[in-house]
RNA sequence: GCAGAAGGCGAGGCAAUCGCUGGUUGGCGGUGGUGCUUUGGCAUCAGUUGUCGACUGGAGGAAAGUCCGGGCUCCGCAGGACAGGAUGGUCGAUAACGUCGACCGGCCGCGAGGUUAGGGAAAGUGCAGCAGAAAGCAAACCGCCGAACGAUUCACUUCGGUGGAUGCGUGGCAAGGGUGAAACGGUGUGGUAAGAGCACACCAGCGGCUAAGGUGACUUAGUCGGCUUGGUAAACCCCAUCCGGAGCUAGACCAAACAGGGUGCAGAAGUUGUCCGCUUCGCAAUGACACUCGGGUAGGUCGCGAUUGAGGCGACGAGCAAUCGUCGUGCACAGAUAAAUGGUUGCCAUCGAAGUGCUUGUCAUUUCGAGACAGAACCCGGCUUACAAGCCUUCUGCUGUU
RNA sequence: GCCCCCAUAGCUCAGAGGAUAGAGCGGUUGCUUCCUAAGCUGCGUCUGCGCAGGUUCGAAUCCUGCUGGGGGUG
């Protein structure tokens, strides 16, 4: 268990994108950039969820595909790394090459730290 | 062997494991309708949702750019014309096309071949800087010309003139020079004062006619004509042909919330207004609740994937070919929607580099490295652009050997 | 998804078939000043659709195909 990533486990709605992207505390290292808020605690109270958000500027259908792949294995494999019960839109660092080991280490530790800055402010 | 020309193939494979997603199917849970009911539930039906299994499918040759053409959908529409846009050799193919095939003409190449928006300039309008005399209709800068009329001058003279010379004027000419991308046919002979299609011969080119070949574009041959008519229409334009508009976020359906209309509760209580002020009553309005109506937002379902599509494959036939016809064939499930087709590992192929072995090879083996361009979004036919390693076919020129 | 526009000097723009490709700002040489600013004076850089091909005698300009950037709409 926790290898899996039906699609409860995905952010949706693009309402939940914007809330995230607009009020959310944020974290970021040279590859990745991690928004967080907490989860609706109504319908799925201990979920993380995951969204990913890749502007077209990061590059063509292919690099794009690839970029959204590899958050979502590393999520997959490691979201018993990350406390439950939040929302995190994830979106590649500006200028920032694909890399499927950085990414691997980067998600959990922005995960974790964006999570201490949003209960830190809250 | 070297140098080329044209075209094609190809898009690594097999496993293990962890996942994503569609379909079919089964179990379990939630939800809804119907029936029974002891109001606890039970049975059944189908839809939906979640979960756990089983089986089975899951990117491309360009899926890309969105440059053309269609299907499909909605809107509009009596017919036609104008405007606007597109196309432009001929014949054929096609649902259609700006696409494709074959052929014709032009240009490039020794050649295989390549390329070509390739109708009309004697309908009209416009444009051509600089240079040059002159840029479109003839004209004349340097120049040439003493045949004609003047002028000047010389000689002779029978004093009327005659014969020369001078390009100065009126004039004649366009051969030569030079400019330019382009200068009103070229060469030769005759001719002349000098010259000129002025005449003739040959050549180039234009137009008409005739004959032959071809469906046709056109080609070949003959003959006649004026002797020559410039370029540019991807300048306006003319001619011929085609085009109604918007697009799957098209469009159809379901439909929260807020606001609005109607009915009921019900004219009971509350609030506000009304009669000079207060109270009560009456009247009017309003709010709350329930039901309902239309439009329809968020959201959802369909459209949406073999159930009929200009489909694939195979055979036969027609055609030079593009392509078409007939027959056969369960050959055929990608359908996401914050958007699936992936991650890791192993093995085997392919290529390159370095090394090792001996049996020096079109060998064996070890290590390292490489594998592009690129991701369906309603669907097709084309075009254009991108594309690694590697491989194949046909043809041309030159050179060498036999 | 659909539609539209733009690309010219380091920057912002003009030029829209004729060859010298320009303007302003900027840079820089010199003059002026005790020095700077301002002013004057020259200068150059770089040059041209972003690229490729075509039409034309000639293309920054016309046509075609690509590349990059920006905007609108739903």
């Amino acid at each position: 268990m926790g290898q899996t990533f039906p699609k409860t486990r995905r952010v949706i709605s693009s309402q939940r994108f914007t809330l995230a992207l607009r009020t959310g505390a944020c974290a970021a290292d040279g590859c990745l950039v991690v928004f967080v808020v907490p989860a609706d605690s109504e319908r799925s109270p201990n979920v993380t969820r995951l969204g990913i958000t890749i502007p077209k500027k990061t590059g063509n259908a292919v690099i794009r595909n690839q970029w959204k792949r590899w958050i979502r294995e590393s999520f997959r494999t490691q979201c018993g790394n990350i406390p439950a019960g939040y929302d995190l839109i994830v979106r590649p660092k500006k200028g920032a090459r694909g890399d499927w080991k950085s990414i691997q280490k980067s998600l959990p530790v922005m995960a974790r730290k964006a999570i201490k800055r949003l209960s830190a402010g809250s």
